[in-house]
DNA sequence: ACCACTTGACTTGTATGGTAGTAGGCTAGT
DNA sequence: ACTAGCCTACTACCATACAAGTCAAGTGGT
């Protein structure tokens, strides 16, 4: 007798636990679930049709990126967005992409640099209240610069590390910041592929600054969402 | 030889598989567990008279940072040292200490600089065929720096990538370097008391990539320890 | 001699049971 | 009415049982 599972969401292919992870991870970035609140093991492992196991692994995990916070014998919460924080975060995201970018203007070849203005004429194609469709592409667009330096590793480093600051980002609010994080995008480029090393590294640092001039309003503005120590 | 008395080696007043990790994390840095060996859930659990669940949580945990190999059904290995990976992580260190030490250099406080020439002095005190007890001290060095810049997430960050590079370190020979490496601290410090923040960057930068010109040799006399694809 | 196949002893992955500890509501006693 | 203390329900953590895959030695047939 087949047994008919109400269509697993879970790949077979892959160990459970890690999509759990992901699954979680995204939807705490995403706020879905939101900082403040209280998840359980058993009710998730329940929901997936999953025993407790896999998503004891995925909290471990969650809790090292911060992102969860594991109360023994007492329950486990997502975290709520700390400034502090996500500057911290900002400040290793800043220092490793600084280098990489420097490498880059360092060694630019023609291919990527033609890639990364195609990319730039797709963010400004990203219509103006589509922040998710855009964060993709800046996603992209970062990703692509560490590729380019043949750095895989240290960007797997960054991608660790950053769901705080996405955390953030996914918040914000103004939709018109858009367009001048595409001029920085366009700036940085610019720098590379005329060799300026000097140049490039500067314009990534501003970029990567922005978020900072946004953060104190969005946590004034979604208290709810930041742990009280500003 | 069956080693220690059924007397419990781990404390109960943390939890269990954090613990394991930090055993085993150890144990493989100092190549006391060799790079290719084999290593079992199972057999660990039954050495620390504990189950398998808190031993293969620091199996994930060790995987994740590079130092096992974990096969489904087949078995988990400590992996073999890759020059690659040794100077990826290194990449990674270079760049978040690079803007950590400029940080130190711009806001220069004298105690700090009394802190660190006085641990140079105890650098120079440990007997030349000691190296795990410079190792040590250098951790300590550098651990200070990222504290005297306020940069506790970003040295956790460091700490958590860097295990690579000190199994290397581990494996280093030629006691003559520690000489060397001394003196590339106090440019460092001397840089930072003198608030010069480039040549502070560049002391550090250089210091650093000291280990690329030993990796070569020891790649070459330990081969045993490294990948093939050298 | 050689090869297809079976078998069984491993491995990690998942599920489930048991334990200690916490938190908050409820009861018994004043 | 009020409070101390128990009680229940819940938690994460650890132990144990089961499932599924891998691999190599062994077996029987050709």
């Amino acid at each position: 007798m087949q047994n008919i599972k109400p269509q697993r969401v879970l790949s077979a292919a892959e160990a459970v636990g890690p999509q759990v992870y992901r699954i979680l991870r995204e939807q705490i970035i995403q706020a879905e679930l939101t900082p403040g609140e209280r998840i359980s093991e058993a009710e998730i492992a329940k929901s997936l049709s999953i025993s407790r196991q896999p998503v004891r692994e995925a909290f471990i995990k969650l809790s090292e990126e911060g992102l969860v916070q594991v109360l023994p014998q007492r329950g486990t919460y997502v975290t709520r967005i700390s400034t502090a924080s996500v500057m911290d975060v900002r400040f290793v995201r800043e220092a490793i992409e600084a280098d990489i970018v420097r490498q880059v203007a360092g060694e630019h070849t023609a291919g990527t640099v033609r890639e990364l203005r195609d990319q730039i004429a797709r963010q400004k194609q990203v219509p103006q209240d589509d922040r998710a469709a855009f964060l993709r592409l800046d996603e992209l667009f970062h990703h692509t610069l560490a590729a380019a330096a043949g750095r895989a590793y240290a960007w797997s480093v960054i991608e660790s590390v950053k769901a705080q600051m996405d955390r953030v980002r996914f918040l914000s609010v103004d939709d018109i910041q858009i367009g001048r994080l595409i001029d920085q995008h366009e700036r940085i480029v610019d720098a590379i592929a005329a060799g300026d090393v000097g140049k490039a590294e500067t314009a990534l640092r501003t970029h990567l600054r922005e978020i900072l001039k946004s953060l104190p309003e969005i946590a004034r503005a979604r208290t709810e969402f930041f742990d009280g120590v500003a």
